[in-house]
DNA sequence: CTAGGGTTAG
């Protein structure tokens, strides 16, 4: 920053002592100003150069073009652009550029056909800029025309249409592309690394990893944080992110702001909160994205107070805070049954902070509301909010009315929700259950008849647990692992003395119209318990279990596992769909609220 | 003189 003030300091007294300034002298005092958005200084010069008949040569044109792009001064820029003459490829792309970095797409995009139009043909720099305009140009129009040029052959061109596949969701054309990069480089890796990262393709990013680390790669800080959010899926082995983790200490870019928040994530979403609360208080410096990331790690947890916690030491800090932060506090608010406080946050954001709120924050106030079993409040804000309610919040709705067994709002939610989307099995799952568990087996064999009819099948529940690096899944009832019989006989020791330490099965959540001891039975073989048996016998006394589920835990499970971590003496992590809970000494983080 | 890659939520 010194440096760059000597430098305008020096200028000035060149005009002072009267040396001559030439073009070259303005094109590199330009290109400074232009780096460090020094609008005021780039006047003055425009002014001067105008005075003092400099010529407007095409690179202080440029220049000047390219500092009031990047100062929000588009109507400056459009001026200077249109008073060039004999224009090459270069300002047409900077032009280009700035109108894309302004959000004026439709702009950049008439230019560009313009500029075709004109007979001047786009070079690398400008495929590669117009690429990002995704939401308007196709890429699979812009590559048909690129490949005539070869252009795709080029590392900065091949990544941006990676790239711009990548943000349709298809990674495999994006990979395709990535592949006929001639001397691919780190921007290039990073961004294919980024690909596999948004699909939750673990495999893929470690494979791409390990290619570019066997080529001699030196990976950096955009690597590191690609590859760390790529191990934050959530079929990623817990390991995987430790040893990248591992990895970015020995390259000294664990520090980097990028890195440390994406390792905050990988390890709150893994489950180890206490690793990313040490990464989070190890950053030097912060910024937005740190925080929320740990204020969203906190919440997934369950751990309101914390989150609370975080949010007030961001508001000594005066940070600015974001919609993100307030989505971060109201699930915490979620999580923890805190009505009031997660209302009062909502409020703030609006009034204070001026955020205006999204389809997310309704979404976030009516999961809020539903858990609570405050249903009319939850409808109360579905009717009032500027946005439809769509199929999240009517599943909440419909989730809580089977838990808070409200038929008639039930059944209305249902029968939006599976208006809505009909082939999603969510819905006449969530719908049938909640028949069940009143007891309105005509109501619930309709909804079933109504799901074969359509063909729509039921994603199965299961259960897995990582030992040793490998993982190991389970279905309910589940006898196809090897030491299936071993879990079996624990299952039967565990049931035993659960019921000395006096549980009693609760056969609510059975769903199925079956008799008492059935429901029992079907009860102790739900998936979760087959890995957590597992993991007792395949781990020493004392290590904690941590179990991921697709879909959540039902009540019975809770219990049981609450007992579990008791009589084994063992801290049992699972992460349900929705959160993660910590059951220890017999109880659980969520305080049984969930 | 113009360029391409990353992070937070649900």
């Amino acid at each position: 920053m010194a440096l760059i003030w000597n430098s305008f300091k020096m200028f000035h007294r060149m005009g002072f002592d009267g040396a001559k300034l030439t073009q070259s002298t303005y094109t590199s005092v330009i290109k400074l100003c232009a780096n460090t958005k020094e609008l005021e200084f780039a006047k003055q010069i425009h002014c001067q150069v105008l005075k003092n008949g400099i010529g407007f040569d095409h690179n202080i044109s440029t220049g000047l073009m390219v500092t009031y792009s990047k100062c929000n001064e588009m109507d400056n820029a459009s001026k200077i652009f249109s008073m060039m003459h004999d224009k090459n490829v270069v300002p047409w792309t900077a032009m280009i550029a700035g109108y894309l970095q302004n959000g004026k797409m439709d702009q950049a995009v008439n230019l560009f056909t313009q500029m075709n139009k004109e007979g001047l043909r786009p070079n690398n720099f400008t495929y590669s800029i117009i690429l990002t305009a995704n939401s308007i140009v196709s890429p699979f129009q812009v590559h048909a025309q690129i490949i005539k040029t070869n252009y795709d052959r080029y590392s900065s061109v091949g990544t941006a249409l990676l790239d711009a596949f990548v943000k349709l969701g298809n990674v495999n054309e994006a990979a395709k592309v990535f592949e006929l990069i001639d001397e691919k480089d780190i921007v290039a890796w990073s961004a294919m690394l980024a690909g596999y990262a948004q699909v939750g393709d673990t495999e893929g990013a470690v494979r791409i990893f390990r290619r570019l680390a066997a080529e001699g790669v030196k990976p950096n800080e955009f690597t590191f944080s690609s590859v760390i959010n790529a191990c934050a899926a959530s079929a990623a082995a817990v390991e995987q992110g430790k040893q990248f983790h591992a990895f970015s200490i020995k390259s000294r870019l664990n520090n980097a702001l990028c890195v440390s928040s994406a390792l905050v994530t990988m390890y709150a979403r893994k489950g180890n909160i206490e690793s990313a609360n040490e990464v989070f208080k190890r950053q030097g410096e912060r910024d937005l994205v740190s925080w929320n990331s740990m204020i969203s790690g906190y919440a997934q947890h369950g751990h309101g107070k914390k989150a609370h916690e975080v949010f007030r030491e961001m508001q000594r800090n005066n940070m600015e805070m974001d919609g993100i932060t307030f989505i971060g506090v109201i699930t915490a608010c979620t999580h923890t049954g805190l009505v009031d406080e997660g209302q009062q946050y909502f409020d703030i954001m609006v009034k204070d902070h001026h955020i205006n709120p999204t389809m997310e924050h309704y979404s976030c106030l009516i999961d809020l509301y539903s858990r609570a079993g405050m249903l009319e409040k939850a409808m109360d804000i579905i009717n009032m909010m500027p946005f439809a309610a769509g199929a999240t919040m009517w599943r909440t709705i419909l989730a809580a009315c089977r838990v808070h067994r409200n038929l008639d709002l039930g059944k209305q939610a249902g029968e939006k929700l599976i208006s809505l989307q009909p082939q999603d099995s969510a819905a006449y799952v969530l719908l049938s259950n909640m028949y069940a568990a009143a007891g309105h087996w005509q109501d619930r064999a309709e909804v079933r008849k109504l799901m074969d009819e359509r063909n729509v099948k039921k994603e199965a529940g299961y259960s897995w647990i990582e030992v040793k690096n490998k993982t190991y899944s389970f279905l309910a009832g589940d006898r196809s692992h090897p030491l299936s019989v071993r879990i079996y006989s624990k299952l039967e020791d565990l049931s035993t003395r659960l019921r000395d330490a006096g549980y009693q099965p609760d056969t609510n959540h059975v769903l199925q119209d079956v008799d008492d001891e059935h429901k029992e039975a079907i009860l102790s073989q739900h998936s979760e318990r087959l890995a957590i048996a597992f993991g007792l016998l395949a781990t020493p006394a004392g290590v904690p279990l941590q179990i991921f589920k697709n879909l959540r835990v039902c009540g019975d499970c809770h219990t049981v596992i609450k007992l579990i971590s008791t009589i084994e003496k063992r801290d049992i992590v699972v992460r349900d769909t929705n959160r993660f809970h910590h059951f220890k000494e017999g109880l659980c983080s969520c305080g049984d609220y969930w």
